[in-house]
DNA sequence: CTTACTTATAATGTCGATAATATTATAAAA
DNA sequence: TTTTATAATATTATCGACATTATAAGTAAG
């Protein structure tokens, strides 16, 4: 039971962070991992600090690690700046990429659509929410993914870990229709998208977040 | 000579960077700058997990730390992120901000033309350019100050820096005309931004960077 | 009671050493 | 030579202990 590696402590860190069994602004105290991960304060304390980058953790000098605070502002702001990147991303990548993008792009929506409609039928379980989870990211990071800019990718997936973070605890009412909703606004973004249409693109992206301000 | 804190290594470091007193790509080994800080190798390790959050330094697993790489599609990719906050910064600053972000904004650039004059003049040592380079970024900070978004104006600081890394050791052909057309640029975003022209503000900000695409 | 101060406790930062890993250099085989 | 295998070296990751600093608890003065 104590084959944790590194990479495991991050990970699993990593996952505890965005499904809020570390709940956003509580203390991390290194000392309190240790025993269950069966390693030095010190690594642990190492695995925040790369968690930090992300901006799934806050470090203080003195003051140790928080899983990130969230906030009304501070939720608005991250599905703000998530739609901000995200039509850059698409935009960039109705405008430049090729065939290629458009195959990812399609199968990504057509696994998300699959799980998504397996949850309109049967419920949800926590189990199910994660695989759409990861297939909800597999969606959107596919749509920027041709935008041509490591940067923007790279930032937007730690923006999409956030927004994860800031709304796991929130709207817990997934009504029979929520993700009835969801479906129809995948499927309007994928549509613009591989119509190549750049404004429609990024309202869909818009209306797709907009209950998140 | 041996009171380095570690909140001075961080600031060493992060202007040795910013500088390419430490050139992009270069390895960096803790046990090398031990000696000069009079710490211990894990204190420098700490210091640099916590540069590699804002994207001057680069970590890997079993493979240490670099000063960041650079090419010219990196250069692109952080000059063309750069526009996008910027422009995304200012137009948010100037539907949402009051007088008080107008009076610093006037205020940043006043300083920074002061400087810029004299630097058309006297030409440029090098204590000059780093005063010319915090008043730069004081000016741009100042710009998106007023935008309510923390996460854009943390992340444009970030890039702000990659921005210095990348470019310093290019471009050396200050010209005499160089600070003069800077100056212009400075001048054009200002002057929609106070006249609260969103569309005219990003031309100038996009016009203002279009160099180093 | 409230406030200010002191003491005790807990948490964080730093260290030097060691174990694990990667890199380089050297030697043997094709 | 070129390649592969092995040994030597250097670098990194991890540890447990200690020093420093912050927080909490307790005590005395107002």
């Amino acid at each position: 039971m104590k084959a944790y590696t590194t990479t495991d402590i991050y990970d699993d860190l990593y996952a505890q962070l965005i499904n809020a069994v570390i709940p956003a602004g509580r203390k991390i105290k290194p000392v309190e991992l240790q025993a269950k991960y069966g390693c030095s304060t010190n690594t642990i304390r190492d695995t925040l600090l790369r968690l930090s980058k992300i901006g799934l953790v806050t470090f203080e000098m003195q003051r140790g690690f928080k899983a990130r605070d969230t906030s009304a502002e501070t939720r608005a702001d991250v599905a703000k700046f998530r739609v901000l990147l995200e039509q850059e991303g698409a935009a960039l990548s109705i405008r430049n990429a090729g065939i290629d993008w458009e195959i990812q792009l399609h199968t990504a929506h057509h696994k998300l659509t699959h799980i998504e409609k397996l949850m309109t039928k049967r419920g949800l379980i926590d189990e199910q929410l994660l695989v759409w989870s990861a297939a909800e990211f597999e969606f959107h990071d596919a749509l920027i993914s041709g935008c041509g800019s490591e940067i923007l990718i790279e930032t937007y997936g730690y923006i999409y870990a956030q927004f994860r973070q800031q709304f796991v605890s929130q709207e817990r009412d997934f009504g029979a229709n929520y993700f009835e909703s969801i479906i129809e606004e995948h499927a309007a973004i994928l549509n613009a998208a591989l119509a190549r249409d750049e404004e429609t693109c990024k309202q869909a992206i818009y209306d797709h977040m907009k209950r998140n301000f």
